[in-house]
DNA sequence: GTCTATACTGAGATAGAC
DNA sequence: GTCTATCTCAGTATAGAC
């Protein structure tokens, strides 16, 4: 065998985003892989840590093209705030681009919030850059409370997540007239995100 | 035994509460309850039907509320369009005083959305209403080409998704200082989606 | 019509031989 | 590193008692 490591990664990735990650057993990866199912477990240790490794492979790229733009967005703003249009640019182009390029990374993601499994998993890979984003975001939006800024990420991610989900459970309930394409939903994301953002404070209501 | 179906019920919403719906299993519940395994089967079907029958029992009170908030809210408007802050108000409240006054219904909806149910279980109970809040909503946002106010939809949903969900992966992360109430949390999600709803439409890109 | 006992299939995990 | 065999536990199906 030439790298049974990286043919099981292949293989569980393809299967995965096409069918999620609870559909798809180990038994089935190791069939089409061709290789044992003991090798999974010496390779990886279980079934979950195997699909750490995948969105580790996958995240890292995007978290770090992510950063690079809020930097340099920062030091165009020369220590003011950075206009929220361009965090949310900052956020959601890098993703934009490797989407374009690579469906089944958006497929794939799309399967892990679907299914819930980003407390376990996906979370861990992504703090630092969430909270870099909240700090400048913390700035662009001074009128915020803390809590609220903390609140309004929580949004911001329950949206894009749900934006991201290929399988979109309310899709014909809606009345979707075709599946937009990944780019222009972004796109409408960024701009619905930003107009959240600038909402004024909650007023605080004691009833 | 008095009355084995309803007692199957509310052990399985007190655990699925607790533990969430993969992590519960059947025995686990049939053992708590007292009863056989297979009176599971026999008044449901399948576990994935006793969720469904649960989230039934759950959902049916909320969403009449929510229709009847819309209606209410219309008829005020006599005619014209209702605001979207109306409109958030019709959705949320109604969930809101649930809510309130049975935390553990809120925990289970959590548990729904974070383990990505919704497709096969919950949009079916949702459907109707959502329907009835798009088509006022589409008056409300005349600004709106139907298609970007689907993805608002979705946007939408998926932020009350995250909000509501109990366990929420990024919450330490995010820095929340202690665990805001549930009513605090959806006025803030209302204002968030309001300025969300009414920003101006996505700029048409050709690139 | 209700429920019990039991068996079946497939899942992830593991120990130990090679 | 790899593979065989096996373990435990899950959801499901069925036969039959009451």
């Amino acid at each position: 065998m030439i790298d049974t490591k990286q043919r099981i990664l292949d293989t569980a990735e393809r299967l995965i985003a096409d069918r999620g990650y609870a559909a798809t057993s180990l038994r089935h990866i190791i069939g089409e892989a061709g290789v044992n199912l003991a090798a999974v477990h010496y390779h990886f240790g279980s079934k979950e840590d195997l699909l750490d490794e995948l969105i580790l492979q996958k995240a890292t790229g995007v978290n770090t093209e992510r950063l690079a733009l809020l930097d340099r967005f920062e030091a165009e703003a020369g220590g003011g705030p950075v206009p929220v249009e361009k965090v949310m640019s900052a956020f959601f182009e890098p993703m934009i681009e490797v989407g374009s390029r690579n469906p089944q990374f958006v497929r794939l993601m799309g399967r892990m919030y679907a299914e819930g499994l980003l407390a376990a998993v996906v979370a861990k890979h992504f703090q630092p850059t969430l909270a870099r984003f909240l700090d400048v975001l913390r700035r662009s939006l001074p009128h915020l409370p803390d809590a609220e800024l903390s609140s309004r990420a929580q949004f911001m991610i329950g949206a894009m997540s749900h934006a991201v989900c290929g399988q979109r459970p309310f899709s014909q309930l809606i009345g979707e007239p075709q599946p937009a394409d990944f780019r222009c939903t972004m796109r409408r994301l960024m701009v619905f995100l930003s107009g959240g953002l600038k909402a004024p404070a909650t007023p605080e209501v004691h009833q």
